[in-house]
This record gives structure tokens, C-alpha cells and sequence, in this order.
DNA sequence: GTCTATAAGGAGATAGAC
DNA sequence: GTCTATCTCCTTATAGAC
């Protein structure tokens, strides 16, 4: 999992501007995704964090849409790896969902960005809808392990499958909106949504 | 709680065309605000979702960002007067804190688009950064809610009150990303909320 | 209240000089 | 690789006839 940060070049070209690659630009077009919205983002705002021209800014990139398909691939293929894990894929329904909702926390730290930005698509576009579409298997994939754990008896009955699999697919995305890599106790959050997930956000004493 | 649909008017105009009016128009936009995003919608695309042209929507709403301005309120306001109901005035924190948080999710329910709209207002305008710093108010009320449950030994000591409250407010706004009203179940789901943010999403058995 | 026509500006994207 | 200049289209919003 290599970090999301726009960090400097190798080596930069001359004092004060850095010499530009498609996955730095990548990592600025983002992070403007991100603070404004991707339509409210306009490929001169674009250029002007990066430092160059809207012109230069096209000379590395194709295009707006090319930035996003590139962002929501990254994102996605976090996501999916998590899936092709053996421990996802060994061991009971519960192991394997506490599991993938462990590590999918840890995805969404490590690519807090990429994974911001996908889960705000709402499908305008081709390369939105594609994204949707994979975004909705990856949670119809933990909607089924968790009917599975309740079918095998190891999540209380009382729970209803698909209700849970929503709240909790919500519950681990809506991390995306308020965490911010660096702050103490980072390290601890899958464990704790882990934790939080199965005895309660606001369990009684 | 007044319901959020495109209710014809009470006295259609003539036969296919309705008379509309700021509530009707105001429906309208919310749900193509939603659909495609508010950057992405047009006036064009408002105005044609209403079967009037661009001039004649003007003549009834003041612009684009009035619209979204409305509806912002519309959703705070029944977000709010949750907090004022003497249920949420009394009793312990505990107690309190679950008549919010089911009485928020029927107000997500009854104002869906309005809440959803609120949800993804990210703060590019001044109607947006008003919205966003409500909203923050309305989530620091939980959040105080959930530490005085803590404190009083309500809560299991063992669940970080700050953590906790984030991933409520969470988990409860997710909701708006996949309900949609007149399913089966809808009048069970602030219940089973407020059991599943108690007991887990996925309790072991 | 609705329409056609149009203004004024910003968007994505490209041409071609240096 | 970066720039200035430009193209074309779409945006919000208004003017004014009916």
C-alpha cells in the first residue's frame, strides 16, 4: 500500500518547482476533488494548485475524466485486493467478515483520498457508473458473508442481513469524512471499528 | 413532519401542465440535485424536469443557489427541532441520546431528499459553509450527549466517547445512501437502529 | 406565466511559439 | 515542458414579446 501524498519528486528540476509526474498530479487533482467536488473542480483550479498553466497541466494529463477514472481505480483496487487476502477467504463467515471490515479501514487510511473520492460518485458519467458498479460489489460481497454468519448462527438472529450489511458498510465508509492520517490512535482504529461494530457504537454498561 | 413529494398542486391549471408553485419547483430541484449531483445540474435540467422552459423557471425562483438554499433549511430545521422536543430535553444522557437518534433517522425518513442533500454539501459557497457549521452543531449536541452517557457510566467505559459519536452520526447519515420510502420495514427502521447502534451490527451470537 | 433570443462569462480542450 | 492565445460549447441569468 504506497502513500497517497503528493510527495516531491526524486529529484526536482530546479529550485522551487518540482518537476511533475502523473501520480503527483494524480495526488493534487485529488485532494482538489476532494475540497471542492470534482464537477465544481475546473482544470484551470486544477493547474493552478499544481503550480503550471491549464495548458502545461494538459501536457501530462488527457483529460478531467482520465484523472477520476485513475483516482477510482486506485481506490477500487485497494478495495478488491482486500477481498483476494487469504484470510478472506479462509475460516468462518464472522472470521472473514471481521476481517475484511479490519483491513478495509486500513485501506481507507492508507488511500483516505482515492477512497474519499469514490465513495462521493454519483454516476454522470460512464467511468462514474463503472465505479458504482464495482463499488456495489465489493459491498454486495460483504452483504453476503454477513448473511452467511447469520445463517451459520454466529451473529444473533434477531439481525436482520441485508439491514446490517448496509449500517455496516455505511458505518465503516462515513470514516472517510472526518479522519485525517498523522493523529494519534490511527493505528488503533480498525481494531476499534472492528470492536465498535460488534458490541455497539453506544453499547449500555 | 410534511411529506417531501411533487404533489400536484391543489387546482391544476389546465389539463398536462400544473401550476407550479415555490414548494413544487423546489421538489424538483432537490431530486435533480440528488440524481446528478448540484454542481452538475443546470438550470436547463431543472427547468426541464419541471416542463417549463429556463425563463419560465426564473420567473419563479430567484436562482440556483436560493433553491439549494431552501432545501439546506428545510433539512436543518427538522433535524433541530428533534433537539427541542422535551424528550431530548429530559432524562438521562442515555435515554436522551436514543430519542435523537430514532427520531433523527424518521426525519432522514420523512425529508429524505432534503437530508440527502445536506449530507453532500461540501462548502464552496457561503450557503454551504452556513449549512456545514449547522450540521457540525446539530452532530457536537450527539457528541456531548454520547461523553455525558459515558461519564455516567451509561455507556461502556471501554468505547471512546468522540469515536463513538462520529461513527453514529455516521452510521444514522448512511442511511440516506440506500432508503427510499413505501418499502416494508420503514416504520421499523428507527427502532432497529437504535437496537443495532446499542448491540452491534454484527453481535456475535 | 410562458416563451424566444441573447448577453456575459467560464468550462474543457487544442494550436503553435519558445 | 511551459507558455499565450484561441476555439467551441455550455453555464447562469436577463430582456422583452405575447
Amino acid at each position: 500500500m504506497s502513500t497517497a501524498a503528493a510527495e516531491p519528486p526524486a529529484r526536482p528540476r530546479r529550485a522551487g518547482r518540482p518537476a511533475y509526474d502523473a501520480a503527483s498530479l494524480l495526488a493534487v487533482a485529488v485532494t482538489e476533488f476532494n475540497t471542492r467536488g470534482y464537477d465544481a473542480t475546473s482544470m484551470e483550479d486544477l493547474s493552478r494548485a499544481a503550480g503550471i498553466t491549464k495548458s502545461s497541466f494538459y501536457h501530462h494529463v488527457s483529460g478531467k475524466e482520465e484523472l477520476l477514472r485513475a483516482a477510482l481505480t486506485r481506490a477500487l483496487d485497494g478495495l478488491f485486493a482486500v477481498l483476494e487476502e487469504p484470510a478472506a477467504q479462509r475460516g468462518s463467515a464472522l472470521e472473514r467478515l471481521r476481517h475484511i471490515v479490519y483491513r478495509q479501514v486500513e485501506v481507507l487510511q492508507a488511500e483516505l483520498p482515492y477512497v474519499t473520492l469514490l465513495l462521493r460518485v454519483r454516476g454522470n458519467t460512464e467511468t462514474e457508473r463503472w465505479a458504482l458498479a464495482r463499488r456495489r460489489a465489493f459491498d454486495a460481497t460483504l452483504a453476503s458473508l454477513v448473511a452467511d454468519a447469520v445463517a451459520d448462527g454466529e451473529i444473533a438472529a434477531h439481525v436482520e442481513p441485508s439491514l446490517a450489511a448496509r449500517l455496516l458498510s455505511g458505518t465503516v465508509n462515513s470514516i472517510s469524512e472526518w479522519y485525517r492520517p498523522g493523529r494519534p490512535g490511527s493505528e488503533a482504529l480498525p481494531g476499534e471499528v472492528v470492536r465498535i461494530v460488534s458490541e455497539g457504537i453506544i453499547p449500555p454498561a
